[in-house]
DNA sequence: GCTAGTCTCTGAATCGATACAGACTGAATC
DNA sequence: GATTCAGTCTGTATCGATTCAGAGACTAGC
């Protein structure tokens, strides 16, 4: 057996108490027998006290889950999701906290089980559909957590999350501002298992994901103010959040006539997707992204650009280190339209 | 206070056991009792049993740390790392385990104490340097670990690596092949303080990294067998592992008189920082990588492939479902010589 | 010489669960 | 009618520490 706190306790000749002094309050004991303690522990080879049982007995772990929507090895896919992460990363660093990444399996009431089961203080809990589920059970264990969108059910929560709707709008008024009408809008999931392609949907609305449902907002609002209607506008539909998923949206798409002069993508992603697919085409019809992760700077694609590192920091601080003031853990970043060169005007025909 | 098993208990009128059993062993008790417990747990807001007591008393915690030798917020900066990442959480979706990412202060001191402290079954070292302080701490506390190399000390360890001597030969052996000889090599933390640029360096063997060691050897040993000898080398220091930094190391570089006719980097990221560097001047000088990141293909990158999501996964798996073979718990991958365009015949003058 | 104060160190209570041996009940078997 | 057995449930020991009030020894001050 490996030895325990107990047993150096015993091999020294003093209390159990002292040794843990020995550990975590070194001025409640005299540094000739702290020393001796801890030479006696190395002997034994005891390496410390037990994290776990530390845990329990001082009431909080040191240690901050982070919980994505997508499978978690999806989540390392997505440029994004990781800066996101290096900045919830950087703030841990700043706290001495670890981060626990939970991977979520498919079936909801194991996924419960393993936010349930995690030994953290606390979540940030990036970007979870309307998947209120989980926030549920971490209200129900009593432990804080920051979203990184603000919620409908308003409460005490935190957030630091982008205007979206009005994000998405400043790149679709953009593409209008060039003389863009036929337009496509493409998104992840716009319906939770819609085939890749073509869509219908009664409006931006109806889509359940909430960030992507902000976006396809943003953009019928800027086509609306110009006189294109909802059901004008082609609404696409890719799989998942990946380069591939926005290439398979569009296949076929700009084999018809009349086909759209502009795809406004709600990520850089799909956009980067949608480039790949048009291959030479890219140069007769306009494509925008949304984040400015940093390969859109290399393809030149027009995008909205939100800081991503501090929004994972931010969310992370908010979390280690609450405002007194609680209106400041409603976090809005600002956003910016990043014009490049994968936007241009409609080309008359 | 939050109730506990006991409070449910009572509150039903049972023994803690029982509610207990209603939670991890429901073939315990009779599905009546089981749903009244269950029924009164929720009314008194009990959110189930409290991971960390569950975790002391069963000895495990359902967890596995991942330590890298950067600072974490870097490691999400390395595309490397991040797909290494993405294969170790695969895994340990598979295994229902969660993954404790932990930041290491500079401190060693008080990095030590993050390690002993973490509240896990077992690491995955992600090539830490010849910071063996972290593997003796882990194995004072006897925990399980798997590196991403090789160790001096053998011992019972388990890793999976690749042959970084061999597969950095096999570019060099290419490049030489197209009558490169005046040739600089480039490395990250070749030295821990130095700064950016030229460099010397007794030998090969004298970088303290192990990785950029085998990999600056290999490189050696394709120029030695065509009569190059290491004081002929140009050695560069990269102050991280990131494009900046190797473009940083090679500033200047050209400017002098009978500049080298390639470079070889010791990993992509600093090779694309290379090619950044050289902007138009790219097209006279042959640049090689390593790793075979993404973003190598779309630079046309010649490179080294290793795969990266599967060094996470089998080191993960490794971890999760040890080998009963003792021999299997040694694994290294194969490596891939893979020719784009940076690389070309040496201009004749 | 007495009181107060400072240093060290101890003991018991506690954190919140799980495991295991056994007690009890009622039904089935011979 | 005695024995066996399966099905339920309980009690106690245990996981490995931290905390806090207080005991004892010693110094200082008056």
């Amino acid at each position: 057996m490996r030895p325990t706190l107990q047993d150096v306790a015993t091999a020294v000749g003093v209390s159990r108490s002292t040794v843990s002094n020995a550990y975590c309050r070194p001025d409640q004991l005299s540094a000739a027998l702290r020393s001796r303690i801890l030479d006696t522990a190395r002997q034994l080879g005891y390496p410390g006290p037990n994290p776990t049982a530390r845990s329990l007995r001082r009431g909080f772990v040191g240690s901050i889950g982070v919980l994505f929507t997508s499978r978690l090895s999806y989540a390392f896919t997505d440029p994004f999701a990781v800066r996101f992460l290096a900045g919830v990363a950087a703030a841990a660093e700043r706290h001495a906290t670890s981060l626990l990444l939970v991977p979520l399996p498919t079936d909801t009431a194991q996924a419960r089980g393993a936010v349930e089961n995690a030994a953290v203080d606390g979540f940030c809990v990036y970007c979870v559909a309307d998947e209120d589920w989980a926030l549920d059970v971490i209200r129900g264990r009593g432990l804080p957590f920051v979203t990184t969108a603000p919620r409908a059910d308003p409460g005490v929560d935190r957030y630091v999350g982008i205007d979206e709707r009005a994000a998405a709008r400043s790149v679709a008024d953009h593409l209008v501002g060039l003389g863009h009408r036929r337009v496509a809008l493409l998104g992840d999931s716009v319906l939770p298992d819609a085939p890749p392609g073509p869509l219908r949907l009664a409006g931006a609305d109806a889509a359940p994901h909430p960030t992507t449902r902000g976006r396809l907002a943003g953009f019928a609002d800027a086509l609306a103010a110009v006189g294109v209607g909802w059901p004008d506008i082609t609404l696409l539909n890719a799989t998942d959040n990946s380069r591939a998923a926005g290439a398979a949206a569009v296949a076929g798409l700009f084999a018809g006539d009349d086909p759209p002069t502009a795809v406004l993508a709600a990520s850089d992603v799909l956009a980067l997707g949608v480039l790949d697919a048009l291959g030479e085409r890219a140069a007769t019809v306009s494509v925008t992204g949304f984040d400015d992760v940093v390969d859109a700077a290399t393809a030149g694609l027009t995008t909205v650009r939100q800081p991503a590192e501090e929004k994972g920091r931010i969310a992370a601080e908010l979390l280690l280190d609450p405002p007194a003031d609680e209106a400041a853990g409603r976090v809005l970043l600002p956003t910016e339209l990043v014009v490049r060169t994968s936007t241009r005007p409609v080309p008359r025909s």
